[in-house]
DNA sequence: ACAGCTGTTCTACAATTGTAGAACAAGTAT
DNA sequence: ATACTTGTTCTACAATTGTAGAACAGCTGT
């Protein structure tokens, strides 16, 4: 109940990694991540091993061996990681202000009217009143 | 006019040192960063120096000698810096998407109710017709 | 002019990350 | 049973990052 605390940050070819993993929703073999992955990076199949063993010393995989495969499965929730990682960010690069994030987007003309309205409307439900959600 | 293309990640360390140079809005002494590091980082003053010199190196500072002491100043606009990570945070681990970042802070309680309304505000500003900052 | 002091530059080194060859082990085909 | 194939594990190594001691250079006080 407190594995949530010590995730550290992961590397960044580790994170793709993790990436595909947890939008996998399932157990995934390496073959299917060198599927994922091809045209994208080209990796040789020992580096995503790698980078597979890697994440299992940390602690952000389990594996498990089926036959002579092995069939890895997240412990590290996806949210937990990426509220995490968000929050630092925000923190590191915005002093905690999402309003000075979202300033930046905007300014950088990458955030457009449209993604604009949309997140207000989201906004717009997140705040209205009696909508608490957690329970 | 495309220096700013190839702004690259810094290291956690020269971040949070550059993150001091551009809060001061003018050229700077490594003896004021030692004095802005008091308590946050117990940096001895070599390490300091090294950070700097890397970032000299990266093109992020120009370095400008006044007698036996060095002044840094900024090549690399923060504005610039922040807008590029944001954005490459965003579509790492958002895939690009706003409302999927505000979601991971909200529901990591770290986004209170009252940053979502200033926000909202915000927001509203910048899609109120007429308001087409840029030209 | 000389000895100290102090900011700067060089050099060093361990840990981490990206990347992959070498070696190995467990099925597979014959 | 034997050789072949193929996923996995070991080992390796260069580049990057965090961190700082050693050496050096320019004032400063006497």
């Amino acid at each position: 109940m407190d594995m949530k605390n010590n995730i550290k940050r992961l590397p960044d070819s580790e994170l793709e990694i993790m990436m595909l993993i947890w939008e996998a929703k399932e157990p995934v073999s390496s073959a299917y991540l060198m599927e994922k992955l091809q045209g994208e990076k080209n990796w040789v199949a020992t580096t995503v091993l790698n980078f597979l063993a890697r994440l299992v010393e940390r602690g952000f995989l389990r594996v498990e061996k089926r036959g002579r495969i092995n069939i890895y499965s997240p412990l590290v929730l996806e949210k937990d990681y990426i509220e995490i990682e968000s929050r630092t960010f925000l923190e590191r690069l915005h002093k905690s202000s999402l309003k000075s994030f979202v300033a930046a987007l905007y300014d950088g003309k990458k955030l457009s009217n449209e993604d604009a309205e949309e997140l207000k409307n989201y906004i717009d439900e997140l705040t209205k009143p009696g909508k608490s959600k957690g329970e």
